[in-house]
DNA sequence: CCCATCAGAGCATGCGTTAG
DNA sequence: CTAACGCATGCTCTGATGGG
């Protein structure tokens, strides 16, 4: 872990709003319908297309040369927009030199397991006192710790240790995506920014110390406008392959009008083209 | 076989309850 | 009244396990 004087970090990294700031939006986007307001979140389309969690750990391995660096993966996928149009989208993914025990920087890519942490860490943000939201200036940041997180996963069951949600936070920050519609840049940021973390020396000084990070821009705006679905986050957690997950958020984010009477269908051939990169990395690759 | 994941021990702190 | 204790929470570390 690199040890960064608390003061340098003030300078270098945004803060959040110091006081809380009452935001019509945010309480909107924080309430649920539903009979266990545990087991629902809100997904944002606009976010969630944009494929980034698609590497698993050995195609990682492969990825990286004998220093454990890693270039940039670069990768294209469709979107269809409003009117039908297919648009062509590309995304460049940096990894994260996380530095490890012998002092070398190693690539690491987001993977599953940062996935569920997004998730969570969503979820952490609809509690009210936990999440921030300044509908002015479209940012929204999320307090948390470790064991908030830990418990989480405990009770979806999909518990992770200490030093995994570390490190998978630690990614989450340092990954850089560049977003490309139709060849032009739309997005360059990572999935956290201006994470804020708390080591155990700042936590034996004060146990009460938080974890601070900002969401993207898409979720921010989406708090603003409203554009968000809520979904059963309990079994999005619940699914084990990538693919699974993929197909569930497609159908919360394309089944509107769901009822018992009414289908959604698609086909597997829409499936090929709008996630490639699922598909064809970690399922027709031997 | 390798590596991600898991299980559990250990350590620090705070808070509320109870025995002396 | 207060020291002692149980209990909950937050975090780290190490060795075991099992799937690709």
């Amino acid at each position: 872990m690199t040890v960064i004087k608390k003061k340098s970090v003030k300078k270098a990294v945004k803060k959040p709003p110091s006081k809380a700031i009452k935001s019509l939006q945010y309480d909107l986007f924080s309430q649920f319908l539903a009979k266990d307001e545990s087991e629902v979140s809100n997904t944002v389309e606009y976010w969630e297309r944009i494929p980034k969690y698609f590497l698993s750990a050995q195609e990682q391995n492969k990825l990286r040369t004998a220093e454990g660096l890693a270039q940039l993966y670069s990768y294209e996928y469709k979107v269809k927009d409003k009117h039908g149009n297919i648009l062509p989208y590309s995304i460049d993914i940096q990894p994260a030199l996380i530095k490890q025990s012998d002092g070398k920087g190693k690539a690491f890519f987001p993977t599953k397991a940062e996935e569920i942490i997004e998730e969570v860490l969503k979820k952490i943000f609809t509690e009210q006192n936990l999440g921030v939201h300044d509908p002015r200036k479209v940012e929204s940041w999320v307090k948390f710790s470790y064991s908030m997180i830990r418990r989480e996963l405990k009770n979806k069951g999909c518990e992770r240790k200490y030093s995994q949600i570390k490190h998978s936070l630690e990614v989450m920050s340092k990954c850089v995506l560049t977003v490309y519609e139709d060849g032009k840049e739309i997005y360059i940021g990572s999935i956290l920014q201006d994470y804020c973390s708390v080591d155990r020396a700042e936590y034996l000084a004060d146990t009460e110390a938080l974890h601070v990070a900002r969401f993207p821009i898409f979720i921010s705006h989406a708090v603003n406008t409203l554009q968000a679905r809520q979904f059963n986050y309990a079994r999005f957690l619940g699914c084990e392959e990538q693919l699974t997950r993929w197909i569930y958020k497609r159908l919360i984010n394309r089944f509107v009008n769901a009822n018992y009477m009414n289908t959604y269908h698609f086909l597997y051939s829409d499936m090929i083209l709008y996630s490639k990169g699922i598909l064809t990395i970690s399922m027709l690759k031997p």
